[in-house]
DNA sequence: AAGACTGTCAACCGCAGTGAG
DNA sequence: TCTCACTGCGGTTGACAGTCT
């Protein structure tokens, strides 16, 4: 924690000893009384008309985190825990997102909580997976191992599995499924590593969600820039630009699959897709995209099969 | 008991996006 | 079109508390 300081600020013209640091009792009061009467609006001018001696950011920042009525505080339920290391497979470090589908929690302490806590224990998780000896990774058979970044070296949580030229999607698939810290049917956080039912992979990276995938001038390689983290559960979110691609984990056997691709062009809200009876329901309306996938999919074993549901 | 180490979390910083003038 | 203020976001810092040695 910091400790209280001031410093001097040219606030509007005026030199104003703005406080840094630690919110004490009497400025939450000051802050919390404001707001109940007066409402949200420009920050600057709420930390002036409060009669506090902070910038309208600090002000922001306390209202946000600390004294909204609506948070709820205390510690993160099981449920709550899972559903962020859910979303944060989907969203990477999109704070302010996730934290807007967790009511009452902040974006800041979803974010604390995930590298403080979560993130440790999916670390764990997933060495602990790797070095199963149940593990492929570490059988000597023929298959390729597949090139991942590392866990915390990539800033995200699971595996990354970077495109190479003789990636073979059956190690790909069969390494994430192993590698999956989680169930896709549990509803409880578990650290052991079950087998999901139904894997779905996300073919981008988190740190690409941000730059969606150019979707003209034909479709783009499901796999490109690297098959990405993947989406353990049965349910998912699509952003503009992603393409998803499911695989049903059974049917990895025998490279033959109820697979669905499509894509989100929608630039104002996100998909949500679901698997059930092995096909892919899609809200919101995205779009599908099968021909691409066909088309790019091509140097990859013919054997899968592709239908539209 | 005390110092070292680690975890937690509030708060700050810098950057990017946006809108008004 | 440009500038500037404001807002929101993610990364980082640093103080305190708890645990370990």
């Amino acid at each position: 924690m910091r400790k209280p300081e001031d410093k001097v600020c040219n606030n509007n013209n005026n030199k104003v000893k703005l406080r840094k640091g630690l919110w004490s009792p009497e400025e939450d009061e000051k802050l919390m009384k404001y707001m109940l009467s007066n409402g949200q609006g420009c920050w600057t001018d709420i930390a002036r008309n409060a009669g506090l001696q902070r910038c309208g950011k600090s002000c922001r920042l306390r209202w946000i985190n600390y004294l909204r009525p609506d948070l709820r505080r205390g510690a993160f339920s099981p449920q709550e825990e899972e559903l962020i290391i859910h979303l944060h497979s989907i969203l990477g470090n999109r704070w302010s997102q996730i934290a807007a589908r967790l009511p009452g929690r902040t974006d800041n302490e979803i974010k604390n909580f995930w590298n403080s806590t979560l993130k440790k224990r999916m670390k764990t998780a997933a060495a602990a997976a790797v070095n199963s000896p149940s593990s492929s990774l570490n059988n000597n058979d023929s298959t390729p191992e597949p090139i991942r970044d590392d866990v915390a070296g990539g800033g995200t949580m699971f595996p990354v599995l970077h495109e190479h030229a003789n990636i073979d999607i059956m190690a790909a698939t069969s390494f994430l499924c192993r590698a999956s810290p989680l169930s896709s049917s549990s509803t409880s956080t578990s650290t052991s590593m079950p087998c999901p039912s139904v894997l779905t992979f996300d073919p981008f990276p988190h740190h690409q969600l941000n730059n969606p995938y150019d979707m003209s001038g034909g479709a783009k390689f499901p796999f490109q820039g690297g098959i990405g983290e993947g989406l353990y559960g049965d349910y998912g979110i699509l952003e503009q630009g992603e393409l998803g691609l499911c695989i049903e984990d059974s049917m990895i056997g025998n490279m033959r699959s109820n697979e669905s691709c499509f894509n989100n062009t929608d630039e104002n809200q996100s998909d949500m897709f679901g698997l059930e009876n092995n096909a892919i329901h899609l809200w919101n309306g995205g779009e599908w995209d099968f021909e691409g996938l066909i088309q790019n999919l091509s140097p990859f074993p013919n054997s899968i099969d592709f239908r539209v549901q």
